[in-house]
DNA sequence: CTAGGGTTAG
C-alpha cells in the first residue's frame, strides 16, 4: 500500500524555510511592528462570526489580554501563543488564528506539533480543506513526527470531506506503523463506518476496540449504541445503556438522541416520542437534533401534517429542520407547501441544501406553477446576496 | 483550559 500520508518522510527536510537565527524562539526582546500590526487589530478587523455560547467565550478580550502581553514586552510562553491560536479557532476566528501563526513563525517561532495539530484542526473543521492541507505538508516538512492526536485530526478531516477510503488509509497507516489505539481513534473510524452503512466493518472495530481492553467511556458508548441503533438491535441498546448505568455513567444529550433516532427508525415512533418528551428537563438546544429525526421519521412514514404540527411547535429549528421538511414535502409533491417553507428558512438565514432548491424549483415548474417557480429563484439570489 | 472521538437532512 502506497502512504497516504503528505508528511511522510521524502529525502531530506526542506531547508528553504530555515532562514537564520529562525531557530530561536520568539519573542527574542522587542515585538516589531509586524507583530503590533497584528495585536492591534481592531474589531472591525475580525470576521463578525462569533459562535454564541454559554461559556466564556470572549475571543476580543482574548486579543486584548494578549495584546497587553505583547506590548508590554513581557515573553509569553509557547503554550500561551497555541492557547491563542486555539481559542481563535474555536471561536470561529481561524483566518486569524492563521495569520497570528504566520506573523509568529515570521519573528523565529517555531511551532510545536501540538500547534500544527490545533491549525489543522481548526482550519479543517471552519471547511478550509485546502488550508488543513498545507499546514499538514509544513508539519512534514518540519521535522516532527505526528502523533495519535494528529493522526485522529486528519482522519476526521477525511471523514468530513467525504474521502472515506483516504481517512480509512490512514486508520490501517496508523496500525502499520505501531501507533497506540485509544477511544478517539476508534470511535472515529466506527463513526464513519456507520455512516457509510459499511456495518460489518463498524463491528468488526468494535470488536477491536472492546478487545483491546479500552475503557469505554460515555463517547464510546455512544458510538457503539449508534452502531447497535443503526443495524436494528435495539436489545443490544438496551444491555448498553444498563451497562451505562452499572459503571455509573450518566446518559447526555448523544445518548438520548442516538436512541430516539434508533427508535424512529425502528418504526416505534410512539416510544421515540415519549423519549423525546421525558428529554423535558433539558434546554431546547439540547433536543433539537431529536426534533429533526422525529420530524424526518414522521414524513418518512406518511406523517407529513403531523411533522408540520411539530415543526411550528419547536422554538428552535435549524437547516436540518428545514431541508427535511422540504425534501419530503417534495416527495409528496407538495411543492407550494416546500416553497414557502423554504422561503421562511431563507429569513432566516439558514443554510439550504442545493439539492433541496433544486427539487422544489422543478417541482414548481413540472406542476405548472412557472410563477411561483420565478419567485422562489429570485428569493434565493437575494438570500445569496444578503448573506 | 494547549491538541483529537460520539447524534439528524440529501
Amino acid at each position: 500500500m502506497s502512504s497516504v500520508l503528505p508528511w511522510e518522510p521524502e529525502g531530506e527536510i526542506a531547508e528553504s524555510k530555515k532562514g537564520p537565527g529562525l531557530s530561536r524562539d520568539w519573542p527574542a526582546a522587542r515585538p516589531n511592528r509586524t507583530i503590533r500590526a497584528f495585536c492591534s487589530i481592531d474589531d472591525g478587523a475580525l470576521p463578525a462570526v462569533v459562535i454564541p455560547d454559554k461559556e466564556v467565550r470572549k475571543p476580543d478580550e482574548a486579543n486584548r489580554v494578549f495584546q497587553d502581553i505583547v506590548l508590554n514586552n513581557i515573553s509569553p510562553c509557547r503554550a500561551t501563543f497555541n492557547t491563542m491560536i486555539n481559542g481563535l479557532c474555536k471561536n470561529g476566528y481561524t483566518d486569524n488564528a492563521l495569520m497570528l501563526f504566520r506573523n509568529l513563525q515570521r519573528h523565529g517561532f517555531s511551532p510545536e506539533l501540538i500547534t500544527y495539530n490545533i491549525l489543522i484542526n481548526g482550519l479543517c473543521k471552519s471547511g478550509r480543506w485546502r488550508a488543513a492541507r498545507m499546514i499538514l505538508k509544513e508539519l512534514g516538512e518540519s521535522g516532527h513526527v505526528p502523533n495519535a492526536i494528529t493522526y485522529t485530526t486528519v482522519m476526521k478531516c477525511c471523514f468530513r470531506y467525504r474521502k472515506f477510503e483516504e481517512g480509512l488509509d490512514i486508520f490501517l497507516d496508523m496500525k502499520t506503523k505501531g501507533y497506540t489505539f485509544d477511544a478517539f481513534a476508534y470511535c472515529t473510524v466506527i463513526g464513519a463506518l456507520v455512516k457509510t452503512e459499511r456495518i460489518e466493518e463498524a463491528y468488526q472495530c468494535s470488536q477491536q476496540m472492546v478487545g483491546n481492553g479500552i475503557e469505554l467511556d460515555l463517547v464510546s458508548y455512544n458510538t457503539l449504541i449508534n452502531l447497535y441503533c443503526k443495524d436494528g438491535k435495539l436489545e443490544d441498546v438496551f444491555k448498553l445503556l444498563d451497562e451505562i448505568e452499572r459503571e455509573g455513567l450518566e446518559c447526555d444529550k448523544y445518548t438520548h438522541t442516538i436512541l430516539i433516532d434508533g427508535l424512529c427508525r425502528a418504526g416505534n415512533i410512539e416510544r421515540a416520542q415519549q423519549h423525546l418528551s421525558y428529554m423535558n428537563d433539558m434546554d431546547f438546544d439540547s433536543k433539537l437534533v431529536a426534533f429533526n429525526c422525529l420530524i424526518d421519521r414522521l414524513c418518512k412514514c406518511g406523517y407529513i401534517d403531523h411533522a408540520m404540527k411539530l415543526f411550528e411547535s419547536m422554538e428552535l429549528k435549524d437547516s436540518f429542520t428545514y431541508a427535511s421538511l422540504v425534501h419530503n414535502l417534495c416527495k409528496a409533491r407538495r411543492f407550494r407547501q416546500a416553497s414557502k417553507l423554504l422561503i421562511s428558512s431563507l429569513n432566516g438565514r439558514m443554510k439550504i441544501l442545493k439539492s433541496a432548491q433544486k427539487a422544489v424549483i422543478n417541482g414548481l415548474r413540472a406542476s405548472g406553477f412557472t410563477r411561483d417557480a420565478k419567485k422562489l429563484q429570485s428569493e434565493i439570489r437575494w438570500a445569496k446576496i444578503l448573506r
